[in-house]
DNA sequence: CTATATTAGTGTTGTTTCTACACTAACGAA
DNA sequence: TTCGTTAGTGTAGAAACAACACTAATATAG
């Protein structure tokens, strides 16, 4: 039976392999992070980075998306790796190398889903997070940071935002990551100043005061700068 | 014997895991990284580069420091992680997943050590070098991107240049990094204006020319203005 | 229907940073 | 003494950045 079940061999021992996603989403103009309880050893409980074991059949990025959906239904457009975490006393059970990726998604589309897919999958404050599991808190931290760094010089914030938004929707996702207010009038000048953003003939409906106009990024438009030498910054 | 052999067992199939250094380093101004010809399976005779795989007692970087040491006899003082490159068909042998790491050396330091404890680790130009094995063409191809992004931001330059230098060393290996051409006045009014060189009572040597003045990178100022907030920028 | 509360939207000015650019100084070798 | 070579220096115009306050539009409360 255990002969049946232990039954992968080789010649020299291996670390297991796992990935971790620290998704962001944005509620509300504050900053949000993802997470499951965990329900089993070790740190039952205590609430996690959605994650698990690579199988053999797919890449690094698969995994991390099939843990994704398989733990709380979420289906990110915007993933990237983050880091590898190999310390060696990062997981009780063993030698555990974890490969941390990080996603953007559009809380609007996934709100509901999360809630209903997954029993104990949880969005919270990108800061006020209780302590998770395993190195989780600093594998948050390092998306956090990273994050914060490319968000300046890539056009990613678009990821956290519906299709459609007002600037005073994007300027406070820059606040909310940033961590720091901006300047109104100066933002707009430059972000409209790049021509990525493309004006709609659509203004916000049933508000108690002055309608804001919608915006949409031009991705087209974008790619089209950037072919020509142009790079996004912020 | 078989049995003696494959003797590490598990309940669920697990990926190889191994580490790979992209390791620059400058040579007369021209940006240089360290290979290993390779003498067995797979890519036997193929350049490639130095890395093996991860041991039970040894976290990442700790494996990549050792490999590196072993096969070239490089101890570099910066060394970062770059990637990891989890593929399903990159290894030919079966599924390895590799994490890739990027080291900066000071040349002077390494050369003659490489050429004499590792028989077949050579240097090559950052850009000239021959189609090497697995897809370490791509490892190289973003560890080379990596510090292009990395070198305006953060004062790790100086780990490619000897202790002494001169402006014109510096600027040439912003050139060499950066593949553009700086100019010179700008280049010295910028880096002299941070403060963050001491200048020395020291001029070069045996030139037959005006002697240049040398100048040393001051790391606990640079970390003081850090601290107060300041950021290198190139 | 008027007043109020709330968010949208808009320009200018002074400061700083960036870019382009050319000559003199110092030294050894010929 | 001359020549070749690299070191070392300043200015001016352009662009980007930072600071700053009022009017416009809409729903709601009185």
């Amino acid at each position: 039976m255990t002969e049946q079940l232990l039954s992968y061999t080789y010649e020299h021992p291996r670390p297991a392999l796992a990935v971790d996603c620290v998704v962001f989403g944005l509620d509300e103009g504050a900053l949000q992070v993802l997470l499951i309880q965990r329900d089993a050893h070790p740190f039952a409980g205590r609430w996690a980075l959605p994650g698990g074991f690579v199988r053999m059949d797919e890449s690094l990025e698969q995994a991390a998306r099939r843990e994704l959906a398989e733990e709380t239904g979420v289906r990110p457009a915007y993933l990237e790796q983050l880091y590898t975490f190999g310390e060696l006393a990062r997981d009780p059970r063993g030698r555990v190398v974890s490969v941390a990726y990080w996603a953007l998604v559009k809380l609007s589309d996934h709100r509901t889903k999360a809630a209903t897919d997954a029993r104990d999958a949880a969005w919270f404050p990108a800061h006020g997070t209780p302590r998770l599991a395993f190195d989780h808190d600093r594998i948050l931290d390092q998306a956090r940071s990273r994050l914060q760094a490319k968000v300046r010089y890539q056009p990613i914030g678009f990821e956290l935002l519906p299709p459609k938004f007002k600037l005073s929707q994007l300027q406070q996702l820059y606040e909310a990551v940033l961590e720091k207010p901006l300047d109104k009038r100066n933002f707009r000048k430059k972000i409209l100043g790049m021509g990525v953003l493309e004006e709609l003939d659509e203004v916000e409906r049933d508000v108690a005061h002055r309608a804001a106009r919608l915006y949409r990024f031009d991705r087209k438009r974008y790619q089209e700068l950037v072919r020509r030498g142009w790079s996004f910054e912020i």
